[in-house]
DNA sequence: CTTGCTGCAAAGGTTTTGCATTGTT
DNA sequence: AACAATGCAAAACCTTTGCAGCAAG
């Protein structure tokens, strides 16, 4: 992978901000930087850093959210408005032995955890 | 909610299954017995009834998957080939706490956690 | 009966892709 | 100099929506 200017800026946004970014959000914000920087670009270089365990995709709503912090891997998603929180492992790891209840003042429905990686045949 | 017979063939279809269909795949089935159901109401009832937590949906790859015996709720998620994996709790639980490395044979690269349900201001 | 649900078709939004060009390594 | 990465535009894809007719409660 070619570290491209483009790759650095997606890369920094990611590392500095707190909100979870949509593809979208994050080419209007590297835009401003990288003014002939297309979406296509975007969305190759956030697959690739995904792929590549540099962030993490997560897929809710319409449109998925990236996470530059990928030692947090534990999130809150409301099912009626889409707000996305971070929840720390040891607070996730506790509570998934309780659920379902409420944490850091959520109603929280279902817990689910995902293991992503390579299957059988793939690895 | 209706209990329509579009909804009690989806569920039926997705009680009976472990294949986690998708939205296409769920019509696809269910058109055979009922020749003049409409893509949108599959997803309109999937939609419905994952918002009851009568079944869930699982946001992988392009399109949602559907799964509906909702008292699993771990999965293996292959990063190659999109293979899908039910995972006991049990062993979910006790490998959150060492993750990563292996498990059924698979290698595990990244685990998230997700809980959802309500924020404080929607609940 | 009432009101939610359906089917159809069209629209919406996100993500992917083909191709010529650019820029890292 | 090679070849991966880019920008653009178009296409593909999944999902949602408007509306008139239908059916469950």
């Amino acid at each position: 992978m070619r570290m491209t200017n483009q790759k650095v800026a997606i890369l920094n946004y990611l590392k500095g901000v707190y909100t979870h970014p949509t593809a979208e959000e994050v080419y209007r914000y590297v835009h401003k930087t990288l003014p002939r920087i297309s979406r296509a670009t975007v969305f190759r270089n956030l697959k690739q850093l995904s792929t590549r365990n540099d962030i993490i995709e997560i897929k809710t709503g319409n449109a998925s959210r990236y996470d530059g912090r990928i030692r947090i891997h534990q999130h809150l998603i409301c099912k009626k408005c889409g707000a996305l929180e971070d929840v720390s492992n040891a607070r996730a790891r506790k509570f998934a032995m309780h659920s379902p209840g409420t944490m850091r003042g959520w109603k929280v429905i279902s817990t689910a955890i995902t293991y992503q990686g390579l299957c059988a045949k793939c690895k």
